[in-house]
DNA sequence: AATCCGGGGTC
DNA sequence: GACCCAGGATT
């Protein structure tokens, strides 16, 4: 397919077809910067409500500088991947404090910010400032491959390259910002990863995957490693309306999160085995009422085995810097991970 | 260059 | 329940 051909009608497409969404009746970059942050690796339809969310708390760059990581973290819970929030804050601290609160407006300077990479600077860098520079994201690699008929690995450092160098080719100098956007919107509509709706496509006659019936095989990607198994005890002390709190500050997942006390295995035991193991636990072994309810929870590469042990009654002398009592009700303002809270939940805990 | 971070969607 | 999606930071 014409190049050129492709840019005009995806523009036009874009026109008739896209979404009315927030952030796109906004020229302000810290709008478009904080809706680019939450659509990382996330659907508009689950990022829309945390956008709507998050503008509302926080209207400003200012605002959201002066915000503590705690409030920030806590209003980005159930999104996942949580360095995007910490990253987030420290972004806008850095953009009030060494840019005095205005986005730096050029590609290369957005890319020095923590959490925006190539694909984020490009975005902001487009449409809040009209560069002409393309980005390059799952949408736009699914969408050039399949048309195009390109089958370099996006997920290879040559790949995603010579993707990009496609994508420069194609952007217009007129409206860039436009062009960007329909590409991906495209993507996101119409030539989805899964089932796309090639009957309905304009594109249909001269694309390339359409043609050879190659939609499923396009784009061409090195397929990742095996989740790793791992099996987690949660030890949750309970004294009167107070739980044993942990926040987690070891390099690992939930970073910054709070959950209970944790003591981790490399295979599944039995609970009361796992805390006569365990030096600070062992003592609590006799008086515990045990109360235990396994869990499983799929991250990308590693799957997480959880077994939750309520130990009711006042147990516990010592209280630790980062292990302490807090009340129901404080427990509802923490930042948690998804399997803490649906534990809390289902235990009617909080 | 390889690995780590999570949610939800699809089949 | 298995598999898919994929931007940025870190090592």
């Amino acid at each position: 397919m014409d190049k050129r051909y492709f840019s005009d009608k995806v523009v036009e497409w874009y026109a008739v077809n896209k979404r009315d969404l927030p952030w796109r009746s906004t020229r302000d970059p810290y709008k478009i910067w904080l809706s680019e942050i939450i659509l990382q690796q996330t659907r508009v339809i689950q990022g829309l409500p945390y956008y709507l969310k998050f503008v509302e708390k926080f209207p400003t760059v200012q605002a959201l500088a002066s915000a503590s990581e705690q409030d920030v973290l806590r209003l980005w819970q159930g999104l996942g991947y949580y360095t995007r929030a910490r990253n987030l804050h420290k972004c806008a601290k850095e953009v009030v404090t060494k840019y005095k609160g205005a986005f730096p407006d050029t590609f290369e300077e957005l890319k020095k910010l923590p959490g925006i990479g190539d694909y984020t600077a490009a975005a902001i860098a487009s449409i809040a400032y009209q560069e002409k520079v393309a980005v390059v994201d799952g949408n736009v690699f699914r969408v050039l491959a399949r048309i195009f008929g390109i089958e370099k690995e996006i997920n290879s450092p040559e790949g995603k390259k010579h993707f990009t160098q496609i994508a420069n080719e194609l952007i217009t100098p007129k409206n860039p910002d436009i062009h960007n956007q329909a590409v991906m919107e495209f993507g996101a509509l119409y030539c989805t990863p899964v089932s796309p709706v090639c009957e309905q496509c304009i594109f249909q006659p001269s694309c390339f995957a359409s043609q050879k019936n190659l939609q499923a095989q396009l784009p061409v990607k090195i397929k990742a490693k095996t989740a790793r198994a791992r099996y987690f005890y949660y030890f949750v002390f309970q004294k009167g309306k107070s739980m044993l709190l942990k926040k987690r500050e070891e390099k690992d997942i939930w970073h910054g999160l709070y959950d209970f006390h944790l003591v981790e295995k490399t295979r599944t035991q039995n609970a009361l085995k796992v805390m006569a193991e365990d030096a600070w636990l062992k003592k609590f072994v006799k008086n515990a009422q045990v109360v235990s309810k396994k869990y499983k929870h799929v991250l990308s590469h590693q799957i997480i085995h959880a077994t939750f042990i309520i130990i009711k009654g006042d147990a516990l002398a010592g209280e630790s810097e980062n292990l302490k009592y807090y009340s129901t009700k404080k427990i509802t303002e923490l930042p948690k991970p998804v399997l803490i809270s649906r534990f809390l939940e289902d235990h009617q805990l909080i």
